[in-house]
DNA sequence: CTGAAAGCGCTTACAG
DNA sequence: CTGAAAGCGCTTACAG
C-alpha cells in the first residue's frame, strides 16, 4: 500500500500537483476559484493525504521540529508540565517537539545541523559557539539561565537568586538575624544551589546581617542531624535556615525531631517548590512556590512569539511568578 | 553560508557521491580501498559534514525518529528518567526522540503519517485502527498498559494491579483483616486507580476477607480526615488503609494526626513510589517502591530490542521491579 | 487561473 | 573498484 502523495490528489482532483499545493497551503499570491480549491481539499480528505515532512523539509530547508535541550540533572516535575505546554502550543501551530538530553559524548551541533529544526530551546545556556552557528543557519535560538545574554535572561526560569532572597528575606522579617543555609550535595544541581545561595548571600548583606552559614545536606537523617548540631554549636547560633528546596527541608525538619528540637521554636526552616508533602509536614512547611505552571505557559509562549518572528517581548520580572506561602515551620 | 553536502565531500575527496555515501554508511557490499576510505573520511571531518536528515528520510523511506506518545496524564517524575534514558540509548543508534501529548482534536495519525516515525512507542495503548495502520506502514509500534494484547501487557510498566496485590498481602501478613483503600479524584488518573484497586480486592478475594472499604481522598486535610472518619466508623472498622500513592498517604498521616490518631496503632497506611519524603513522615512510610530507573531500563532495552529487528524478548515478570520498603506506618 | 520543470540532498540499482 | 543517473515528495519560480 503506496503512501499517498499529492500527486494522487492532482490526479483525483483533475488539477497539477502545483494547485494542489497551492490550495492545501493557503498559498498568498495563488489565484484559485473556491470550486476548485474545494474539490481539491475534498480529494485531500478523501485520500487521506498527509505531506511528507521530508520533503517539505528538503524543499524548505528547515524542519518542522523545535529541538529541546534538556540538561544533565534532574528537572522533576517541571519537565512534564513544560513539555505539555509546549507541545501543546507547537503542535497547534503544525510544529513538533524533539527532545535532546545533553550527556558527555552527544554533542549537540550533530543533532541540529542533521534535523535542522525551527528552533533550540535551551533549558541551560548554549556555547557561545553553538549559539552563532545555529543562528547562521537561521535557527532560532533560545537559551536559558544565561546570566551573560540580558535579552535572555530568566525569560523561562525563575531567577534562582531571587528565590534564596526571598527565603532569607523572609527569615530576617520574622526576627532571625544569622540563618543557615542547607545545600543540596548532588552534584547536578550544583548550578542552582550556588545561585539560590547568592540570593540568600546578597540579601544577608543587604540587610546587614551576618553571611549565611552553609552546611551540605543530602537526603539522609543522618546527614541532616549533622546539619542541625553544626548549627546549633556555631557562633552565634543559627535561629533559622533556608534549605534548598522542600525535600531538603523535610529531611532537616525530620533532623530536628530526631534531636529532640521544634520548628520554627528552635530553627525556623523554609523551604523551596511547596512540593504536595509540604502542607502536611509536622510542622507544616514554610515554602518558595515557584508556580512551575505559569512558567512553563511563559516559556511555550516566548517560544512561540519567537517562532512568530515577533520581537521578543521581555517577560515580566521574574520575581512575579514566585510566591512565598506561609505555613508554620518559619 | 550554504550547507555542506555529500557533494562536496565527493569533490574535496575526488570520488563521486556514490562513494562517498558508501564510505560513510559503511554500506555492506561496498569494496572500497581503505586509502579512500580514509580520504573520504579526512574530507567528511575537516568539511564539518552532517547528513540531511530530510534527503535520507525521503529516500528511505523513513526517519531516524522515535515517537514517543505521552497520555493525557501527570506523569511524574517517571518521564525524566524515562525519556532520559530512551533518548540515551536511542542516541547511541542515531535516533532521536519525538514527544507527542496525547491531547482532545490532537490526533496521533496525521502525526506519524507526516513523520514516519521508526518506532512509536506508547504509554498507553492505542487503538486498534491506529496499531494496524502504523503497522501497516511499516512501523514498530511498542504498547503500553495494554491489558488486551498478551504478548505486549506490561513490557515497560510495572503491573498496576501487582501494586495494589502488594500493598493488601502486607496488611493481611501484619494482622489485619478489614482494610481500606484511599483512591486518588484525579480523574486523570483513573486508569491507575482502577487497576491498583483491582489488585488490592482481588487479594482480598483470595485471602478470604473483605473487600477493600474505598474512599476518595485528594490531597487536602478535610479530605483525608472525611475518610478516616468513615472507615473508623465502618463495620467492621477499618484498621488498616492502602493508598493510591505516597501523596495520598502522607495526606492521611496528617489526617489521622488531626483527629488524635496515629499509624500503625490506630490505622496502618502504606503507600506507593517511595517519594524521598516518605523516609521523613511522622511515623516514616511504608511503601511499595516501582523502581522507575530499573523500568525505564527496560523501556529503552525493549525498544532498541524492537528496532533491532530481534524478537521482542519476553521481559521478566513485571512484579521483579516492584519492592515493597517497610518502615513504620503498616 | 493553471501546468511543466527544476531542484532540495540523499541512496542505490545499474553499468562499466 | 567507481561513476552517471534515477527518484524519494515536495514547493516555487517561470511560462503560458
Amino acid at each position: 500500500m503506496r503512501n499517498v502523495t499529492s500527486a494522487d490528489v492532482a490526479r483525483d482532483s483533475g488539477v497539477s500537483r502545483t494547485t494542489v499545493s497551492y490550495v492545501l497551503n493557503d498559498t498568498p499570491g495563488a489565484v484559485i476559484s473556491e470550486e476548485t480549491r474545494a474539490r481539491v481539499r475534498a480529494s485531500a480528505e478523501r485520500l487521506g493525504y498527509t505531506p511528507s515532512a521530508a520533503a517539505r523539509t528538503l524543499r524548505r530547508g528547515r524542519s518542522d521540529l523545535v529541538l529541546y535541550v534538556l540538561p544533565d540533572w534532574p528537572l522533576g516535575p517541571a519537565v512534564d508540565t513544560l513539555l505539555d505546554h509546549l507541545a501543546g502550543e507547537l503542535a497547534e501551530r503544525g510544529l513538533s517537539l524533539l527532545v535532546h538530553h545533553l550527556r558527555a559524548g552527544r554533542p549537540l551541533s550533530d543533532l541540529w545541523r542533521t534535523v535542522i529544526p525551527r528552533a533550540v530551546v535551551g533549558f541551560t545556556a548554549f556555547s557561545p559557539e553553538d549559539r552563532e552557528a545555529m543562528r547562521r543557519a537561521g535557527i532560532q535560538v533560545l537559551g536559558n539561565l544565561d546570566d551573560a545574554d540580558p535579552g535572555v535572561e530568566g525569560t523561562f526560569s525563575t531567577s534562582q537568586r531571587s528565590i534564596g532572597r526571598l527565603q532569607a528575606r523572609h527569615l530576617h522579617r520574622t526576627g532571625h538575624d544569622v540563618i543557615g543555609y542547607a545545600a543540596a550535595t548532588d552534584s547536578r544541581v550544583r548550578q542552582f544551589v550556588e545561585l539560590r545561595l547568592d540570593g540568600v548571600r546578597a540579601e544577608c548583606a543587604e540587610a546587614g546581617h551576618p553571611a549565611p552559614v552553609v552546611q551540605p545536606v543530602d537526603l539522609t537523617l543522618d546527614s541532616a542531624v549533622s546539619a542541625v548540631r553544626a548549627w546549633r554549636e556555631h557562633a552565634p547560633p543559627v535561629t533559622a535556615v533556608a534549605a534548598y528546596n522542600d525535600e531538603v527541608a523535610i529531611a532537616l525538619l525530620a533532623g530536628l525531631r530526631a534531636e529532640g528540637l521544634t520548628a520554627p521554636g528552635d530553627v525556623a526552616v523554609v523551604g523551596v517548590d511547596d512540593v504536595p508533602a509540604a502542607q502536611f509536614t509536622v510542622p507544616p512547611l514554610t515554602t518558595v512556590s515557584q508556580s512551575l505552571d505559569e512558567q512553563a505557559r511563559r516559556l511555550a509562549a516566548t517560544v512561540v512569539a519567537g517562532l512568530e518572528g515577533e520581537t521578543a517581548t521581555p517577560s515580566p520580572a521574574l520575581g512575579e511568578t514566585l510566591e512565598l506561602v506561609v505555613r508554620e515551620s518559619a
